[in-house]
DNA sequence: CGCGGAGTTGACCGAAATCAACGTGTGTGG
DNA sequence: CCACACACGTTGATTTCGGTCAACTCCGCG
């Protein structure tokens, strides 16, 4: 269990690499002091809810999402192992969004008051926290952008791109082949699209031979360039920006210790 | 011009009364000392510029906007007097946003260093930026849910609803009458629509009677109910979502004393 | 006076939603 | 073990929404 706890915060203190920490002892604690689980479908926190905590996510992926009255759902973004949510609801407004687990999910779940401590606290908590929420922003901006002005396929090609590096980051994606827990409706309400619509986009680039999905959603990037031709993006900048920023929180060297 | 810079605090604080108020000093002479002005068109700050201060807008309008590569153009969200714009790229990705005067403005420009120092310092500074970001960051969800789901229609009222309420909160809209300093492409940057579609929306709201609109952009709502209907949202709830929460920042009485 | 930008309107087209039918795999209860 | 239901993906037919194109008006302005 510690192992679990540990390596959610480690992996983002050391860009993807263990190693032992000294300063992160106290917030271990704090996390496993609020650790709980979930099962698939499972919503953490539901949009108006008064209460809405901090989320400090372990293990398992969520998916943040808001929905209109006729029940349409537009999921804002998906969380994954070492993601922290503050859901950002003031106390009139209650919280803005949906948190639903898609998978068995462990995490922690922290009052915002005893966040604002633990931040004023352990400083590197600030830093984790601002360079995560940071990278969401900026992912969602992306999204954003190619949901009121790309195509269909854009928005897929943009979307598993994105998946890719997120996962690469964490190390649950290798040489573009990596699993995404969801089906095609639950894509479609990534992406805007209907799920039908979802599954002839992904044909469509299937048999163009740039991605192979096999079902339940293992993907394999085959092509990333073209891909990221039809996404729109620039390969790098959408890897800087995809996930959060770890130079802060690594040792510094003269000369990079681990080039 | 001391006036002007007190001015957007001062509504922050005293959510739209201002007050004399004992703490904003220092704040007001970082923000005098970073002062600078714009004209309509003029850029802010360009998508991947390496270098990304934090702005803070004291007059004016200004557009936070992303591009693809074919130059299609999506708003994010409209800045408007004391808003912080925190533009949150990295040093790696450079900033993820376009930033475009719609007026002439004025601002302050300040170094993420001393922006930190300055909020360190002023604790009421770290709280009232994250006030504006949760607002904005809850603003954009709303956004992102009808982009990826709603009709024109519903994209287009909710839109104005927002930025009733936005105007509102700063004494920039009084019973329902307020002016947006864009055209009718700009509203379609903002909803994700064609210039062309934004008219016959436009239109239609105004035949139904909801909306009358004057040319460049002078709006007043005449049924907000309806307006609301079509939008899919709930009024109060959206009212609170859409400005920062200034709760904190009101000296607290046991009754309300401004009711 | 002519020019250009903005708004308006109509005709047409294309992308994606919707509807419907069907196949397949999986689990479940008889 | 089989019958059945059910979720999911796939494919085709049809519809709807919104984009694109083009023509025209209405300014404000040099």
């Amino acid at each position: 269990m510690l192992e679990t706890v540990n390596h959610a915060i480690e992996m983002r203190k050391a860009g993807g690499r263990p190693q032992s920490g000294s300063f992160s002892g106290p917030i271990e604690r704090l996390l496993i002091a609020n650790a709980k689980t979930a099962r698939p479908g499972q919503f953490l926190l539901m949009e108006g809810d008064v209460d809405h905590p901090v989320f400090c996510l372990l293990r398992g992926w969520l998916s943040l999402s808001k929905s209109l009255p006729d029940g349409e759902t537009q999921i804002m973004d998906f969380a994954i192992q070492g993601d922290i949510i503050e859901p950002s609801g003031t106390a009139r407004s209650g919280a803005p969004i949906n948190i639903e687990a898609l998978t068995d999910v462990s995490f922690a779940m922290i009052s915002v008051p005893a966040w604002e401590d633990a931040k004023r606290q352990w400083r590197d908590l600030d830093r984790i926290s601002g360079s995560i929420r940071m990278a969401a922003q900026a992912r969602t901006a992306n999204r954003m952008l190619r949901l009121g002005r790309g195509k269909a396929t854009m928005r897929v090609a943009h979307a598993l791109l994105e998946l890719n590096f997120r996962l690469q980051a964490i190390g649950q994606s290798k040489d573009g082949k990596f699993h995404i827990p969801m089906n095609q409706r639950i894509l479609g309400e990534f992406t805007g699209l209907s799920s039908v619509h979802v599954c002839r986009t992904l044909s469509r680039l299937a048999t163009a031979g740039l991605v192979r999905v096999r079902e339940q959603m293992d993907i394999e990037i085959l092509d990333s360039g073209q891909l990221a031709q039809m996404a729109g993006v620039d390969l790098p900048t959408l890897q800087c920006e995809c996930s959060p920023e770890t130079d802060h929180l690594r040792p510094r060297y003269p000369y990079p210790a681990y080039a």
